[in-house]
DNA sequence: GTTGAGCGTT
């Protein structure tokens, strides 16, 4: 079977949009998803039963029913069939995405002075970029400085900017390095696996697959049996932008 | 009320 093209719309009602089949006739997901974000899947409408249709999916591949597409309109199928929620992920991810590809971390401030304050700290980093929070760590009982902080940057560049300098703070050379052990070791800073929470039973690792693919090549989906409501997807690289 | 290489009460 030659190329051919399958009218696909987000609605009955909508104008559909034409998408271009495989050699063999089968249609990837990843095609209607090019122009349908979100999108897991097909139906159509039987024009016998006039009742709506799954398309078959397998593995990412959509199978003509009866292997012929037709003339029918097809419509786009998204997770638990609630558009305006997957489109309410998809803002909310494209903010995280437009921060960079590469990731900042907290950098610790060494040899602070015993009187430089947050808000001096604050007041000098931001000279270099925008900051995203300073901490200066204190004896919990006295208050007393113990010399030493945390910066964190929001763009990955200022952050290398400031790892590369000295820093006169208050009238004393400071170092700002990454550091060592993590307030929260448990958080995966630069995991290529990412935990996908609120799941309900009905979600398909083909659904989570097919929805997250759009961040970059997904290796594994991991849905516990029995049903605890959330996954685990994991991507080929670290700099799928999902995180970011 | 002190100090000066280091590594973060959540």
């Amino acid at each position: 079977m030659s190329e051919l093209y399958i009218r696909v719309a987000e609605d009955e009602n909508e104008e559909p949009m034409e998408i271009p089949s495989e050699d063999d006739g089968t249609i990837l997901l990843s095609s209607v998803a090019a122009q349908f974000p979100g999108a897991c899947g097909l139906r159509y409408r039987n024009p016998e039963s006039q009742c709506m249709r799954g398309v078959r999916l397998v593995e990412g591949v959509l199978h003509a029913p009866e292997n012929d597409w037709g003339s029918l309109v097809y419509v786009v199928n998204y997770p638990k069939d609630n558009k305006r929620k997957m489109e309410e992920i998809d803002a909310a991810s494209a903010v995280k995405v437009k921060r960079g590809f590469q990731k900042t971390s907290d950098l610790i401030v060494l040899g602070l002075p015993w009187k430089t304050t947050e808000q001096d700290l604050k007041d000098y980093f931001t000279t270099f970029g925008e900051v995203i929070m300073v901490q200066v760590k204190r004896d919990v009982k006295t208050g007393n400085s113990k010399g030493f902080g945390f910066v964190r940057f929001t763009e990955y560049e200022t952050q290398t900017k400031v790892i590369a300098q000295r820093h006169m703070i208050d009238g004393r050379w400071c170092d700002c390095k990454l550091p060592n052990s993590k307030a929260f070791p448990d958080e995966p800073m630069r995991s290529r696996k990412i935990f996908v929470g609120r799941c309900t039973e009905d979600m398909t690792t083909d659904e989570l697959r097919q929805y997250f693919m759009q961040y970059g090549e997904v290796t594994d989906v991991f849905i516990p049996k029995p049903f605890r409501a959330f996954a685990f997807v994991t991507f080929a690289d670290d700099q799928s932008g999902l995180w970011q």
